[in-house]
DNA sequence: AAAGGCATACCGAACGGTAGGTATGTTTGC
DNA sequence: GCAAACATACCTACCGTTCGGTATGCCTTT
């Protein structure tokens, strides 16, 4: 067999594939690991030869899922946007793009791993909250440059602003999900878009909602 | 020992209690019915005497905990306020108050159980589903019959509007158990608030957002 | 009113399956 | 030949559920 012998062993990111595909149907304590190595066609052998078990490896896969919005956000090209009033629409824009997307399956899996852990298990909490404020902290960022750059027609605060927009996609893919639906995703998404962008100056209609 | 003859066995109410209690916090599958027996200082014969099993007592609870909901709604006399801007007004205020309390557990049972079985389990994700579709409809009619009256600034569907009010406090219950704090309630509800009342030709600051 | 019958409320030991984890063996790459 | 990379069988703890049993009170029959 083939094996590449730098980065990461092809069984391992298979396991690790497996277990974003799994545990964000299902959440963590459904998802048992020999589902995950029947998924990834590995043996158990494997599984703990590169995982210490199953908290483990769910919290690699989150390090995985949020690397891979990192990674939609590089490809995105929103670093190179000049405008910053203009970067805050793209990525608005990239909301709308991204978690409606009908091929993938509906949710966000930190946002799943960390409602299902909630209080008990810290160490997964933990690491879920430091990505969900991670993500506030790059939209914040985004919001505080372009309000720096453009005016806004009322003040705000980009850290609240962007706990808001959190909160709008966490509980907007908990309801889609529990819909199995994705309309809602573009219902919120649009509303979420209006309403940011008519903090700054924009005259017209922050809601065109109707149908 | 002194029973009541009428309505449900205390053991039963007990247990019941504690599922919610339990739930709430774990979620579902990390309850376990061991527990629910201890901490409603009840045995497991009890338990199944009253439950065919540990699904159809969340089932049970979940009906609880939106009775709880419907009680506080009714307690409010909400129903009796006669201006329907008022009674969204009180609306917003409620749920200003009754979410972020500091005595209970962070968080909406409905909420986590759904996001937790997700497209597994159906029967429990369909129950959800109903209940999360039921609060959505409440809010939808209170916000219709504000717009019927007065006339509002911008045109909204009430529907779409409940389903964002929806997503925004489910997420933002989502996001607050992870960061085990209430001051995003605290932040997105008025948010939330002054948003939906903006579109009611409030001309002043819909965002007093900083600080 | 006493006796018998029967349903409800309740108890807790035991069972059966499952899931996470381990022990140990085998192959593969350098 | 020696690690790393796998594979297989197995162990054990736990968890949902079952089941045989007791206690209690009400209803019926005589």
């Amino acid at each position: 067999m083939i094996r590449e012998s730098n980065s990461t062993p092809e069984k391992k990111r298979r396991l690790l594939d497996a277990t974003v595909r799994l545990m964000l149907r299902q959440g963590f304590a459904a998802t048992t690991v020999d589902q995950i190595c029947t998924e990834a066609g590995v043996t158990k052998g494997s599984f703990f030869h590169y995982f210490t078990g199953k908290e483990q490896i769910a919290q690699a896969a989150i390090e995985v899922w949020s690397d891979g919005w990192l990674d939609l956000l590089a490809r995105s090209g929103l670093e190179r946007i000049p405008d910053p009033l203009d970067r805050l629409k793209r990525l608005l824009q990239l909301l709308e793009e991204t978690y409606p997307h009908p091929e993938t399956e509906i949710g966000c899996m930190i946002g799943t791993v960390a409602q299902e852990v909630g209080p008990s298990n810290r160490t997964l909490g933990d690491l879920c909250e430091r990505h969900l404020d991670g993500w506030a902290q790059g939209v914040s960022k985004v919001l505080a440059e372009a309000k720096a750059a453009h005016p806004p027609r009322v003040d705000f605060d980009p850290d609240r602003v962007a706990d808001l927009m959190l909160a709008i996609v966490q509980g907007t893919l908990l309801v889609a999900r529990t819909r199995q639906g994705r309309s809602v995703i573009d219902n919120n998404l649009r509303h979420c878009r209006e309403y940011v962008l008519s903090l700054f100056g924009d005259p017209t209609d922050p809601v065109s909602a109707t149908r």
